[in-house]
DNA sequence: CCGTTTATGTTTAACGGAACAACTAATAGG
DNA sequence: CCTATTAGTTGTTCCGTTAAACATAAACGG
């Protein structure tokens, strides 16, 4: 929601700073300064005085010029500026507690995951939990010269995001608490709390492009959302079922950022009660409990292990792969038909059990997608997987950087 | 979506424009030149400036100054511009074609409606009367020095918005038609298609204030959703089932424009074939045909004749509609989950049947909807009811003037 | 009755930012 | 070495907003 206001002149250079970063950020190859301004339609020297600004406020850097190839003057290639400004993802799910910290270049510079089992445990422990390896990533990357933008806590349950408030966890057994005071960050890193889905499947929007703490070349991933499937729906499978509606790039949150609660849409209204008290939802036909149960697995396995039963031909597994890759299509198809998105993405433990899922799911679109004859739905596995909600989070704290430069530009120049 | 594109000087001018044009447009009583520069933040001369840009365009106009009652210099009160530049909203749906022209007061300036059947017929043929019942609306009111700003044709079915195309129409038994060239529409009216129920559902967001040709002392709907509820859902029950999605007072369209096909969401993947080639769709639970049979009603029985036979304790009927209500509610529960919208607005013969469908529905969004305890989501009856569609087609065109006003202060100036 | 107060609306100069055009820079190719 | 070509910079102009002074029109209060 764009908030109608007043447009100054000083809405033009926000704006179309934004632009510029957007176009160095979302360009295949580093462009020139000409070259952005045949992009955005900007003249070359207004592109001049914006990318200076940002380059001074490290936002955009310069590459040493490549070997000309063609006649006149050689180029100088932007980039986005290599560990400068960085956002920290955050996560806390039932069995870890994760940080990441990406730079502006997509690069992941620093990690740190515990395990743990934080099913009703104090929240206030978990949460300092979660704080102090944060404080720990802080400081790391803060020593390399870094400077933290932010903060994203990904959190599996309803979370208000107008507030940072949590309202009901149900997995973790938590309801109504304030997380942020509890994690104990810096003043000056500015965070929020969001839905781990939600955070995940942001994170599919930009498969980073290269992992670890060295540069190395880019390994574009081959099934990655290319540019022009900036809107999809993400949707994660785990012990819940959360979804992310991703529209031009955008998170839908709803009115209060409770969106994309696919796991408690029904399926059947006469299937088994589920925790939230209603009965039929999703996640009692496909949610990993459900899943395991119907396989005849023990409800400690593992999403691998269900793969392996069922590359192995167990006929239990089989059919509940089967019986959950309807269900969960079903409610896809219901959700295409309200919204008219044309991908899907499948995370969590949908990506691992892929191969298995993503023959029903298909067909189910097509049967019941009453659009799917002249636009048929894409389904397709997660490119990002491990710990998607914290790149996600990292990844929205510097979208909201490259959104409004100009805070940072004008720091910069005092 | 917000084109990503180069800000000029010119672009502020244009924003503003609009600001001021919002600002003229939903205040509660009309503003002075003062009140708009207090509540847009802009400084009293920019608003000056730019209202008088948009009087001698046509879209606000001065009234004569109140009998003032407080010191200082008397405020001119400023109003949208009745009579000057108004919207043609055309529809044709199974049993007539309607069209309404309304201006920028929201005041309908002219309407024209004819019953007929158009199920099966020749496309050309019926789209034919809908050009000739349209141009007799476009000569009578621009014989009144009114300026057809543009015109939308609301049809019962799939969409393309982005080509205008009808995909197909299941209950006109209508497919692939480009509609708007057999409408013969003078050229400087530019026209676009769009979904019944989408359209039904933009015109809840500002419930007409006053109807009929002659200004009348406004009668202020007391079910209308005030300002503040510009996102509802609403669902449009007739033949077919539709939707609209409005966030921020902005229709959600989808990728193609097929957002909100409602009816075919499947409630019980076991129950009856739909006539989209799936199973259990909503249609076939809680549509028109689904509930008369269901009631033990003859099919050419309206909602009104099932309202008063559950008036009359009629218990076909009141089953009838309890199961309707349950399967309604089941389909907008899921949808709340995923969506997070607070309000539900039930209009066609939803509106007519409100009654006796609401406490079901309410009470299946309790029960379904996660975040109900934290915000209990509201069913209310839709303010807008009769040929809602061609109210909102024309409020859709306006609210492309009053968004982009400058082609038109360009066109006065010159 | 007339100055004071108060609020509305208009005029003026100044400022910030993008466009435009002319310029310099750096290279390939003949 | 000269020309064509592309990249980037510099100074000017134009445009829209702001800020502040000014004009206008009423109520208020002696």
């Amino acid at each position: 929601m764009p908030t109608p206001t007043a447009a100054r002149q000083q809405s033009l250079r926000e704006q179309n700073l934004a632009l510029v970063a957007r176009a160095v950020f979302d360009a295949p190859r580093p462009p020139s300064r000409a070259a952005v301004a045949h992009h955005t339609g900007l003249t070359r020297a207004t592109v001049s005085s914006l990318v200076d600004l940002l380059v001074r406020a490290g936002i955009v850097a310069e590459l040493a010029p490549r070997a000309p190839k063609s006649a006149g003057r050689p180029a100088v290639p932007l980039v986005a500026a290599p560990r400068t400004i960085v956002g920290l993802g955050l996560e806390l799910n039932v069995d870890y507690v994760a940080g990441r910290v990406v730079d502006l270049a997509g690069t992941t510079v620093a990690e740190a995951v515990q395990p743990g089992d934080f099913h009703d445990t104090d929240p206030t422990a978990a949460l300092g939990l979660v704080g102090q390896l944060a404080r720990a990533l802080v400081t790391d990357v803060e020593a390399q010269g870094m400077r933290v933008a932010g903060a994203r806590l990904a959190l599996p349950g309803l979370v208000d995001v107008r507030h940072d408030r949590l309202q009901v966890a149900p997995n973790l057994g938590w309801s109504t608490l304030d997380p942020l005071p509890l994690l104990g960050l810096p003043d000056d890193v500015p965070a929020h709390v969001a839905n781990e889905a939600n955070l995940a499947g942001l994170a599919q929007l930009r498969p980073a492009r290269t992992v670890g703490t060295v540069d190395t070349v880019d390994t574009a991933h081959d099934d990655a959302p290319g540019p022009g499937t900036s809107s999809y729906l993400y949707v994660s499978g785990d012990v819940g079922i959360g979804a992310a509606i991703v529209v031009d790039g955008e998170l839908w949150l709803g009115r209060h950022g409770w969106g994309g609660e696919i796991g408690h849409v029904v399926v059947d209204p006469a299937g088994t009660r589920c925790r939230c008290g209603a009965t039929g939802c999703l996640e009692q036909s496909a949610g990993k409990a459900a899943l395991l149960r119907a396989a005849g697995l023990p409800s400690s396995s593992t999403a691998d292990d269900l793969a392996r039963a069922a590359d192995d031909g167990d006929p239990r597994a089989l059919a509940a792969l089967a019986s959950a890759g309807l269900a969960l299509g079903t409610v896809l198809a219901g959700t295409i038909n309200l919204l008219d998105l044309d991908t899907v993405l499948l995370g969590g433990i949908y990506a691992v059990l892929a191969d298995h899922l993503v023959p029903t799911v298909r067909a189910e679109l097509d049967a019941r997608v009453l659009a799917s004859p002249w636009a048929p739905v894409g389904v397709r596995t997660a490119p990002v997987s491990d710990y998607a909600a914290t790149t996600g989070g990292a990844q929205d704290v510097l979208r909201a950087v490259v959104e409004s430069p100009s805070a940072l530009v004008e720091e910069a120049r005092a």
